[in-house]
DNA sequence: CTTCTTTATTAAATCGTTTCAATAATATGG
DNA sequence: CCATATTATTGAAACGATTTAATAAAGAAG
């Protein structure tokens, strides 16, 4: 403690905390000793006593995934900004792993917690707000739980896929994605169906679902070659769930011997920035990555500060489509 | 509190800490308390009594780049497998940034700081370790600072990359790295060197050293782009300081009307998954990132739970050429 | 039945800050 | 020069856990 500048305790914390109602004279010698002394408040002091923590947390699927490198930066700069720090949880799309780490977060006193569930919205989340932690769905739908959430219009983006392989021709499409539980790849398949019913009855492409375990590239590699080992190549343009996957798509078809983009079309998903550099340049629906987390960040922070006059709110952000 | 259970206070601590010494009843009773009031003890009181939390900082120049990515995923492997929790913070490569995140870790009482210093090594560090918080430098020979360090043969890597390059017949090679002050950058050009040194004199290719200012792809394309404008193509192949700044200068030297492979081959660093799908299939110098990270949290932690019995140690990995 | 052990539980101190009420010092007005 | 208002500083309580020493209860031994 630094009354070694003479003064004591109350009037250090004043220092810090209102240095205008300090005498000038006295304020100055306390700013010395902390100098000096290179004194460093005690958070956990501080926590204890106000019973809120300047944390948040920040759990996601995967964090190898640029889309979540992106959105991340996002979340730690704004957080920054208003003074916050934020623990990073990366769950494997582990639904276990996602409730432990819930549950340490919550032990760490976290503010307000960023989450984007790997599965169906978690029941977790719901004691969460009772126990006075900051929510917000990142990428997800609020559905059930009484949250903000941060989202991207996912059925406009199916809708685009969708629309752009069929003016290229595209009568045959297979659509390589995750389980239909995950909200965002339900309403990706509700676009692509909705623009599939602006076509005239004729004409309407056929759809070919398959679904992938993990929204990897390795997983991906894995489910398209069995796919074309049994079924042959039944599709002449692929819709991926992500970019990531995309490439692990584009990896098994070429390695059965097909080439693209001649046989087959490849759309991604999020345009992370590899996609510009791959061997094929990867055509893919862009997402605001940073801008979702920079925002998610800034509503989890306006509800922890000010919970009585918070309402909560839905952002939504609109995709686009990057020809390649 | 719990004693809702009938028992008080201090029994509840006993219970969660040291069950053996309770009546075998008491705990029964303590512990359906404890499920049905969802207790989670309170993490700023456990740490402001102990005097340490399990929290571990993590301080990365560039989270975008999936190197640190992938390191960050090794850290909290670790971490969560010794019930730690990981504040990620980037900086930037701004070393302002830097003292702040590192101030704030302080006042959050971190346990231990991993990092990877954007600069020559930091001052504040010695402060850290005086603080009684662990720390280890990553991919970093730990000088001056009397720390534990993981770190890649870096050397061996320059070596490696100019090797083959002259194998391949390349007499005019660009080296596209960082500032000179970065140990990394010195280090492998040292290796270069070493390399070089190795051949006959007659024989000895040029080499052609560019500084970028940011260890990233934009930063790197733009100056290709004006050495190519200045110098024109002085040079049949370029050595660069990351995948990254190795995509940035493929970008540009495309740009500028040459192809790669033909006119200029192009060496990465990292071995990023990405290389593997790049329009050109980048050759690169590996380095075992996950590895790296679990190593380093595995280093601070042991040093963390084991001050006194604690040696400084430098853990090194090797890289390895992957040609594409 | 008393005394000594052993076992189980509790009360109180502690960690480092913030905050509020209380006190001390100074200034203002009559 | 006293009473009052104003300003500056301090002391003590509180936050929620852990820990140690103290107490209470039960059992064993004489």
């Amino acid at each position: 403690m630094a009354e070694k500048a003479g003064v004591s305790l109350g009037t250090v914390s004043n220092a810090i905390n209102r240095p205008e109602i300090l005498a000038p004279e006295t304020l100055k010698r306390v700013r010395k000793a902390i100098d000096e002394l290179k004194f460093i408040p005690n958070a956990s002091a501080q926590t204890l006593r106000a019973g809120k923590t300047r944390i948040l947390g920040l759990v996601v699927p995967d964090i190898s995934n640029p889309f979540f490198t992106d959105l991340a930066k996002g979340v730690n700069d704004a957080a920054l900004l208003a003074g916050y720090v934020v623990i990073l949880c990366n769950t494997d799309e582990d639904s276990e792993k996602e409730d432990h780490y819930i549950d340490i977060l919550a032990g760490q006193n976290v503010r307000g917690i960023l989450i984007t569930p790997a599965h169906e919205t978690n029941k977790r989340l719901n004691e969460i707000s009772k126990r006075g932690i900051g929510l917000t769905l990142v990428d997800r739908p609020s559905i059930g739980v009484d949250t903000c959430s941060v989202e991207v219009n996912d059925a406009h983006g199916g809708l685009l896929a969708l629309e752009h392989l069929y003016e290229r021709g595209h009568r045959k499409i297979m659509c390589l994605t995750g389980e239909s539980d995950i909200p965002q790849v339900a309403e990706r398949e509700r676009g692509m169906r909705e623009a599939i019913s602006r076509i005239s009855k004729a004409d309407r492409p056929t759809i070919v679902t398959q679904r992938i375990p993990m929204m990897t590239a390795d997983s991906a590699s894995t489910v398209m070659s069995e796919h074309i080992a049994e079924k042959g190549l039944n599709f002449t343009a692929v819709i991926c769930g992500n970019d990531l996957v995309a490439f692990g798509a584009i990896r098994a078809i070429r390695a059965a011997g097909y080439s693209i983009p001649e046989d087959v079309s490849v759309i991604g998903y999020d345009d992370i920035d590899f996609a510009a550099n791959a061997t094929v340049p990867l055509t893919s629906i862009a997402q605001p990555k940073y801008q979702l987390g920079y925002a998610a960040a800034e509503l989890v922070i306006s509800e922890c500060e000010n919970p009585e006059k918070h309402a909560h709110q839905k952002i939504q952000f609109q995709p686009h489509l990057i020809v390649r």
